[in-house]
RNA sequence: GACCCUAUCGUCCAGCGGUUAGGACAUCGCCCUUUCACGGCGAGAACACGGGUUCGAAUCCCGUUAGGGUCGCCA
């Protein structure tokens, strides 16, 4: 038997235009696995100067819902993902929403009526003749892939049926006579002209099939990319609920949106050396869809918190003001301007993992109303003379006049030595007086940002209070 | 069941015929330090198994096993 291709994926000129696409359907949320699909799209088409369209595949009418699509756009644009062609934006190719190309497919379906290629079924049902041929494709991931389509058959044995492209009529069905996945899919991207196909691996068992529909529709089939799929960490298949999943957990749960692309870039491609932590400019011109790995990747969200805490911690201060002042407002902070913010940002940076950990680092700076951990309380309180020698400090804190970090402490220190205790029995009452915990940055530099008059008043007030809260 | 993809530390990623198998996250230890972090140093931790090919295989080939995917009038 000749091994002949019925035809190859190779016949794309090399210099055209890169066209790639994000195909989503709304399904009510954005998966992290659609947003790595998009991200190497879109990485693509920037490294090649192309574009990069956004088409919503909304052929099921019963899931197409507006709050659908915008998790998608919010998802995408959160992401920095924007997209030259699509919807909201429109451009050449449109409508972008397969429910609204409705004419386009039939036009198509009758093309294929004529040459033959496709028939009503008993049902009504549009059915397209499969070939059934050798299929040869070149994948830019996984390398040369045949697939024999004469031996296609259904899972109780049976031969495979030609495909459906169009459901038949039916009654009270919402997708009654609504098009099919395969068939719209491969018509788009010939219409809009796509000429890489950068997709999830749960596609590439479907292509020979749609390289069967380009060769009916006599059209040059794009190059395909199957990229390899995103695992839960226990190896198992990631699913709606699993934590991670989806876009907006990232956005709701305080992550910036440039780790996770950072760390969605990471996942099933590298630069090859260490690189880790990256600018996006430096991936877009470093990305290579025939580097990216063939094997599946399991998802761990502590290294795209790790990533997190390295954005924050490497980002121009006022962008990162920038970001935490939502979050400070939303849990009720006063900061004051974001300029008097920016000098206790920088105190406490590096103590956040998230940019929801900022309330919780920051409040006690904007008010004098914050509250005592208990815990911390009873530590401090737990060490004897631990009031005494707040009380030493305020008296020592009291004659400085120079109030910074350093002068603060030297005089802390001194207060100590006199007093004949470690650093520690004065440091540790002093910032519970001030912050009303044990855990914090620089107690010396805190004190600083405080300044002398709210420090002196939290010391008064820390002594008023805890001295009775023991009796 | 048929067909397709995959297989290196717990996880992500290097390695593409000759390496003490490298980096990162996580874990543990030490240092820095008033605390919590950040940072620094260090440790443990992997080539799924069996056959080949070769002077020599993590690297190439074939099996086995395991995981994933597809086989819809879902996308």
């Amino acid at each position: 038997m000749p091994r002949t291709p019925t035809f190859s994926t190779l016949r794309r000129p090399m210099s055209e235009q890169v066209r790639v696409r994000f195909a989503p359907s709304p399904t009510g949320y954005l998966h992290v696995g659609g947003a790595r699909t998009a991200l190497f799209n879109w990485l693509f088409a920037r490294h090649t100067g192309g574009k990069f369209i956004l088409r919503i595949e909304d052929t099921d009418a019963a899931r197409n819902t507006d709050a659908a699509m915008q998790a998608i756009y919010d998802g995408l644009r959160w992401l920095g993902l924007d997209w030259d062609e699509g919807p909201l934006v429109g451009g050449d190719h449109g409508p972008y929403l397969q429910s609204e190309r409705g004419a386009i497919y039939e036009r198509y379906a009758e093309k294929l009526r004529a040459s033959g290629h496709v028939y009503a079924d008993e049902n009504g049902a549009l059915r397209f003749r499969l070939p059934r041929k050798l299929v040869v494709m070149e994948d830019l991931v996984c390398g040369r892939i045949e697939v024999d389509r004469r031996k296609s058959q259904n899972r109780d044995g049976s031969p495979e049926a030609d495909m459906t492209i169009r459901r038949a009529i039916t009654d009270a069905n919402d997708a009654s006579g609504g098009w099919i996945f395969h068939f719209v899919n491969v018509v788009d991207d010939i219409e809009m002209k796509i000429t890489h196909v950068i997709r999830g691996e749960d596609h590439l068992s479907n292509t020979p099939k749609h390289l069967e529909l380009f060769e009916a529709l006599g059209a040059t089939p794009p190059r395909y990319a199957h990229i390899p799929l995103i695992l839960n960490k226990d190896g198992t298949k990631m699913s709606k609920r699993d934590q991670g999943a989806s876009v907006d957990g990232y956005i709701a749960g305080g992550y910036v949106p440039e780790a996770v692309r950072n760390f969605l870039c990471l996942l099933g491609w590298s630069p090859k050396d260490d690189r880790e932590i990256m600018p996006i400019a430096e991936v877009i011109e470093r990305f290579d869809p025939a580097q990216i790995n063939r094997k599946a990747a399991q998802f761990d969200l502590e290294k795209c918190d790790w990533l997190n805490q390295q954005h924050i911690l490497q980002m121009p201060l006022e962008t990162l003001a920038g970001k935490v002042e939502p979050w400070l407002t939303k849990a009720a902070v006063n900061f004051g301007t974001p300029a008097a913010m920016l000098p206790v940002l920088a105190l406490v940076r590096e103590r956040l993992k998230k940019l929801s950990d900022a309330p919780a680092w920051m409040d006690y700076f904007f008010t004098e109303d914050f509250p005592f951990d208990p815990e911390a309380v009873a530590k401090v309180l737990g060490k004897p003379g631990a009031l005494d020698h707040l009380r030493a400090l305020t008296a020592a804190y009291a004659g400085v006049t120079d109030w910074n970090a350093t002068t603060l402490e030297t005089s802390l220190k001194s207060a100590a030595t006199i007093a004949g205790v470690k650093v520690g029995e004065f440091v540790h009452p002093a910032r519970l007086a001030a912050t009303g915990r044990s855990v914090g940055a620089s107690l010396y530099h805190t004190l600083e940002v405080l300044g002398r008059d709210r420090t002196l008043a939290r010391f008064d007030r820390a002594l008023a209070k805890l001295g009775a809260d023991k009796i």
